[in-house]
DNA sequence: AAGATGGGCTAAAACGATTTAGTACTTTTG
DNA sequence: CAAAAGTACTAAATCGTTTTAGCCCATCTT
């Protein structure tokens, strides 16, 4: 059993395949068919079973109706809630979307972006890996609306991007400890140059400089890229066998460094906050659950998702028209979430 | 500045488009091109930064590269982990991979079908819903090859499944709280009409039975399908709340099912494994990391993608061919992983 | 009554590829 | 030396739509 097509429609219903595209696409009562026709028309369609070939009609018009979106990794939860927040608010648009994960891999990066581009997607929302701001240059060139989501390219103001106010979240992070007693505060953060994660750092030290803390390089704890769970949980365990003498409280930068985290705590049977106070930027349901549960600043991610849809919709709309949008990043609030570990 | 087509190409090189095409499909040998052309068109090809637009070639070829990924919901770390590993192997076979998620809505199911049937996906991998199996039969009939993961249609073997062994593994977590004492067992369960569910609960039945310990409806809680979070959490402490008085253990049929109990446990403070022991059916990070971790019948994720994309690529290739192929359901063992639950 | 207007439809081009059937030469063969 | 075979390509059909231009007939103007 074939798929029927437009024309095996209009040899049924004994018309040509214009009105039975103008019946399907309601242009009927503008192309002044008539409503003999058009009833004819929709009744074959429906018992014919018609869909429209969406390859064809995106190869016609240029419009495929689906955006691409590139994350890190699905699996992990901040973009698998990510992911199905902007899956949910594209399809109030009418619009698809379609995910691969980039492993945090330049060239992974550059592969999906061709891929996507060749199946001709409408618009993308990206999570960007380092060194993939020109190859977003490319895509806006051939006039694909791009939003960067989670990271952005402070050097290409004219990449608009959505994400969370990074800086502030972790500021706020950092004056909490501070009003609590905390000034002893240990640092983990990822090997990355990307600036979301160096506005992170940013200001954890501007925070201490302004209360007059010196900064200490062995507080600070920067794990590799590229290591696995093993390793990277023993970094996080070296450091924090450390707990109670150099220092009386720990930053996670990430969620998966909070989790590796925990994972430490749990194994050096550190007393949460008693000997250690830990707060960590990102939340996960872990967070909560765990005993004692985890403070933490949260991103607003349903907010991130929407907005990102919301302002690829209006380039979108707007595109091939030289009206050039404001394109600085917008950056959401991140709410501190008191828990009992600190 | 637009996309370069092929005949962009062909003009530029001064051959024809036929030529340009067959040089990218690596044809060139056996339709003799010589080699001046082939390098003269490749260089070219380069340097206009050509990418073949996919509507185009599926439009004529009818092949897609695409599979379409139906899941319950992509924000659930089971469904995230099990989409990564077919994104993953799907592209072994240089496949990409649509997906979307269904909400367990049987009307959405149906809607995403239509939608990627729309988009001319060469073959599906679905969770499947309730009522969702006359509509894959259409997939089918259409010569688009499915196969469901999961969960499964006991009364349609015409349509490949690959899932966990759900009977046996509840049946072994079953047997071992009876080898470590335990006989007075609750059990969690979702309600639904799906076999998959179905066979959990008809282990859990069957070893009490084969233990002669009769089945006490009051133990067996089943939390409606579409209670929220909320209403849920209620549900599951009501029930534990009569942890250590009416039964001494508890078994999660599932991975969310499993983090409800630990909020609902950690609320009423109940000691584990002292009072309670607890089991769950699915791992999750939250079961490794809590304190004390629970142990859990873990599925083999990766593994159910993995055959799940190699039954599909089997199918692919023979599609079109009388040959019809084994379609019992592929069933994996699942793994009991001790903890310090019980 | 001739031209204009409008109603109700259709023909055909176009989108960007793939693929079959040729074409115009040159070389081989009996 | 004519026919067959091979070489190196190209023309054109095709996939399933959308959309522009236009056709034919009836009715309305003047």
């Amino acid at each position: 059993m074939k798929k029927v097509s437009i024309s095996d429609i209009a040899r049924k219903a004994g018309v040509s395949v214009s009105t039975v595209s103008f019946v399907m696409n309601d242009k009927a009562v503008k192309m002044r068919i008539s409503r003999e026709v058009i009833e004819k028309v929709e009744n074959v369609a429906r018992e014919m079973g018609y869909r429209p070939n969406q390859l064809a009609r995106g190869l016609r018009t240029g419009k495929t109706k689906t955006i691409g979106l590139i994350v890190e990794n699905i699996s992990n939860a901040f973009f698998a809630t990510l992911a199905k927040s902007i899956e949910d608010e594209a399809k109030r648009y009418d619009y698809k979307v379609v995910y691969c994960s980039t492993d945090n891999d330049e060239e992974k990066a550059r592969d999906l972006i061709n891929m996507l581009s060749q199946r001709q997607v409408d618009g993308y929302i990206i999570t960007p890996t380092l060194n993939l701001a020109e190859d977003i240059r490319r895509l806006q060139a051939e006039n694909k609306p791009v939003v960067l989501i989670d990271r952005y390219f402070p050097a290409h103001t004219e990449i608009p991007a959505v994400l969370v106010d990074n800086y502030e979240g972790v500021a706020r992070g950092m004056e909490y400890l501070m009003d609590k007693g905390y000034s002893r505060i240990a640092l983990v953060t990822i090997e990355t140059e990307m600036a979301h994660m160096k506005d992170r750092l940013r200001a954890y030290c501007d925070v201490l400089s302004r209360h007059s803390i010196p900064l200490q390089d062995s507080l600070v704890q920067i794990v590799p890229y590229n290591s696995d769970h093993q390793a990277a949980l023993n970094e996080v365990t070296s450091l924090l066998s450390g707990a109670g003498k150099s220092f009386d409280a720990v930053f996670f930068l990430t969620n998966y460094l909070g989790v590796l985290g925990i994972e430490a705590i749990k194994k050096l049977q550190i007393k949460v906050p008693g000997q250690l106070a830990v707060l960590c930027f990102d939340d996960n349901d872990i967070f909560r659950l765990y005993t004692p549960s985890i403070s933490v600043i949260r991103q607003p991610i349903e907010a991130i998702g929407q907005k990102a849809v919301s302002a690829l919709m209006e380039r979108l709309r707007h595109s091939g028209e030289e009206t050039a949008l404001p394109n600085a990043p917008v950056t959401l609030e991140a709410d501190l979430v008191k828990r009992e570990s600190i």
